[in-house]
DNA sequence: CGGCTAATTGATGAGAGTCAAGCAGCGTGG
DNA sequence: CCACGCTGCTTGACTCTCATCAATTAGCCG
């Protein structure tokens, strides 16, 4: 159904390392395809689009241009946890085995690129410089994940909070302000909260002037500091 | 440190590939190393004895050969999230980077065979079977940590003490019966509660006829399948 | 058998969840 | 350009699960 979906409605194949990379930092993408001249093919999909479902085979291997996406799990009663927002430049569906272990979904109007999963594991087959580039982005994913179990597992609903704006200010500030793509649903659901408690956590930062709003989903950091510091 | 405790205790050295396997299952660790001759040595800690600490200069990579390890980060106040346990065959303490991002103990009397992270990072460079197999380790990983971020940010206690019950029976039952290594602010640390909490959940379980005791550790799932409705 | 550590159990309380109402921002259409 | 309506966000009142504090009890090793 995802090949599908592509059929219909991909709107752009390239050789990848002849497009400019989407954004300044170093490309992940590029750094592995960039010298085995594969194949990519930019992709879009609407607010709230499942991208793949959980345990679907893993024929792609995605990264997003503009838009955000996030990776989840659920329970049979609907209770979600997300593992990881991604944003412009990230790379996500990345497996080792042959399925994906979460869904992903657009959180908002989404572009992304991607390749075939089967050919980069045919680079990674004769080139060792791909083979530790992809170890290292799953390592990478791991990283994240050791560190967000901490926060699941032992964190308060305010140190989750403060980890997570601080998060997001180290990854889409601009100009010291965040236009954070996601709901306070989803917040919720990635930290291991209700909305409710999101809620309630950032107006009571709002209060004590840590942080401002400008429209709910703009906030500008006024005093990273002190988040860090009710970040134990 | 671990140097000098390595030059002072290791009792035992070996070309990996001539010793038989610790453990009727595949063995990870001569999966990488047989082939291409490295060197391990076998090592000892006693219960509660550091093995590395986090953050610290990731020199060695681990596997279990008797005894128990857990993984864990510690918050400044002392909370702690134990991310995994290790039992015998397991490999720990392999990292993509050049450091350990948990920290590692021994939770009873334990032995480790061990070989250098550079050899093996030298041996990934030439052979691509063993790049793949790193790779795919910490793919291993990376999998329970997403399936323990839902247990930890959306499970109720009694669904995390069931799931943990079911993983310990599936990785340690020996005749139906499985000797737990770890106490119960262990379990506690690992699913994200106290040890209370545990102890309660364990005690309902039991007079529920869902399990039995012999010792507070050593138990007996006498009903699996209502354990596995109770897992959410 | 004695002494220590680990585990159980009970009483109480706090933090986050649930349920519910109202408000604000934003996109749409008149 | 403004009004309307939808969706998402905020806030309040109350509940409940799990944490905390405390006291026994059980298990294990010398």
């Amino acid at each position: 159904m995802l090949t599908q979906t592509l059929n219909t409605q991909a709107i752009n194949t390239q050789i990848v390392g002849k497009i400019a990379p989407a954004h300044p930092v170093a490309d992940q993408f590029g750094a592995i395809t960039g010298h085995v001249g594969l194949v990519a093919t930019e992709f879009s999909y609407r607010k709230d689009e499942e991208i793949y479902g959980e345990d679907e085979p893993a024929e792609y291997v995605y990264q997003v241009v503009t838009g955000a996406v996030s990776s989840y799990k659920l329970l049979s009663d609907g209770r979600r946890q997300i593992g990881a927002f991604h944003l412009p430049g990230d790379v996500f569906g990345l497996e080792s085995g042959p399925a994906h272990r979460l869904a992903a979904e657009a959180i908002i109007d989404t572009t992304v690129r991607l390749v075939k999963r089967a050919s980069l594991e045919k680079a990674a087959a004769t080139d060792v410089q791909v083979a530790r580039k992809l170890w290292a982005m799953t390592a990478g994913e791991l990283r994240h994940a050791e560190d967000h179990m901490l926060l699941l597992g032992r964190k308060t609903a305010m140190e989750r909070v403060a980890t997570f704006l601080l998060e997001m200010d180290r990854r889409l500030a601009v100009a010291g302000m965040m236009a954070l793509p996601m709901c306070r649903r989803d917040i919720g659901d990635y930290l291991g909260l209700t909305l409710e408690t999101v809620s309630r956590a950032l107006s009571q930062l709002h209060a004590q002037g840590i942080l401002g709003f400008s429209g709910a989903r703009q906030i500008v950091l006024r005093n990273r500091q002190r988040l860090q510091h009710l970040d134990a």
